[in-house]
DNA sequence: GACAAGATGTGCGATTATCGCACAATATCC
DNA sequence: GGATATTGTGCGATAATCGCACATCTTGTC
């Protein structure tokens, strides 16, 4: 990397700490050499420095993150008022749905959840939280990024055959996908049901943009109680109002 | 910076990631040469990398974060079965509160969230996430983490003067903060109130360990709230129910 | 307990990345 | 429109970083 496109190292280092984001427990020096294709030497380096900077703890031969990128992150949620605006909105209206709601901005090729709020009798899923990337094409809020998104990029998505199947009815068909995320489109709503994990099903909705990236507002719960169609349009009249209540707020317009 | 030991320029740039930790909306390259120190160039061609990685976008001549960075902080998230395990304890516990419960572990200076949970009628106050930080002398959760810390790290802090003052109450004498401290350490709980927030008061006990450090569980409402002794007990009483259920996981023990 | 495999630590010469500075261009503010 | 602030760029010098090889330590298997 030529010195004026930006630090190569620092592009390096980056990378380095990413390793962690996929959440195992912790890595060794030679796993993350491993995963990231550098020089061992090169990987010890860059990770002595996130021990040093904080980032990282060593427990023997394993190095696992701290708390402190907690912080940076905390950084994006003050910025977007996610803690003193949102929250209490996702609060209000997960009690009203009595179970989960979830804000997720489409990044890369995943939704991701910027923040989410579940009462006590929230179905538990597999455990998402702020920064949860959930896949786009199995998901109702997937699919209503997409449904968000320029063409270019749905058309980009469903190039990349084939796509995963997470269960025995995961829709993978391209032209099934395009169809559905333009039925998304058109009704301004978003429903799967058992495409992602089994027994669970999904509505979305659009709500406003979270600095330059469109936004969903979503809610999962068990099949059993979404499949009803008359628990399913209370379910998304919750919706459509909390994606209200959130677009009066300025972070969200 | 020897290169045995680390790499300067990932230093150099983990420095500049952490500028936006302190939740403004955005920052200029000019700002980030100000808060780091670093000559304009260099700061500029590491803001650079992180927006060729995606941890930044550039909105005119403001630089913001991007999501990305939730993705590796749900990295630490999911090593230590936050969203799996203790933010449905959390919720529970929110509920029995009919309030706010957070975790929190000491890092540097402060109690840093690492989840918390809220029900819809909880007092909305700053509004603080997983990653917020607060200040370990005037808040209950504060004291119960420095109850837990090592006596070094409580004289190193009361040797930091002045304390800063939020409100016209904060203490901020050395020998009664440390009273305060040994009194939450030899109760098993800390009780706080109006010294961080006008009209906030708060409770924490202690809790389990994260990763390396010991943690604690607290809970804020208002001074009406939690003055009566009665309702401060059984405020006490469901904290440390929780305090129990979080300490049955294994990633808490 | 021995051996093999895997992981980590270290030194070092070569090379490249990064540095900081100066100058130019652009944008914003009054 | 002028002043101020910010950004963009080029470049020679310097220091950081590279990758490799060798050594040491730890863990796993028999």
């Amino acid at each position: 990397m030529a010195s004026a496109d930006g630090a190569s190292t620092f592009a390096k280092g980056l990378r380095v700490l990413a390793c962690f984001g996929a959440g195992s427990r912790g890595l060794t020096m030679a796993d993350i050499a491993r995963q990231t294709g550098f020089d061992r030497a090169s990987a010890r380096r860059l990770c002595l420095t996130l021990i040093e900077e904080g980032y990282l703890r060593k427990d023997g031969r394993v190095l696992e993150l701290t708390p402190k990128i907690l912080s940076v992150s905390a950084g994006y949620l003050m910025a977007h008022e996610i803690g003193r605006v949102v929250q209490p909105i996702l609060n209000l209206f997960a009690e009203r749905l009595d179970g989960e709601i979830a804000l997720a901005v489409r990044d890369d090729d995943s939704a991701l959840y910027v923040a989410q709020s579940a009462t006590a009798s929230a179905r538990v899923s597999i455990g998402f939280t702020a920064g949860s990337r959930l896949p786009l094409w199995p998901t109702a809020i997937g699919r209503m990024l997409l449904a968000r998104s320029p063409d270019d990029i749905v058309a980009k998505l469903l190039e990349q055959a084939p796509l995963r199947r997470f269960t025995e009815t995961t829709e993978t068909a391209p032209g099934a996908l395009r169809q559905a995320i333009e039925t998304a489109r058109r009704d301004g709503h978003a429903f799967v049901s058992g495409e992602f994990e089994r027994g669970a099903a999904g509505l979305a909705v659009p709500v406003g943009r979270i600095g330059g990236a469109s936004a969903a507002l979503g809610t999962t719960a068990s099949v059993n109680r979404l499949a009803p169609r008359e628990a399913r349009d209370r379910a998304l009249d919750i919706l459509r109002q909390a994606a209200i209540a959130l677009g009066r707020e300025p972070g969200l317009g």
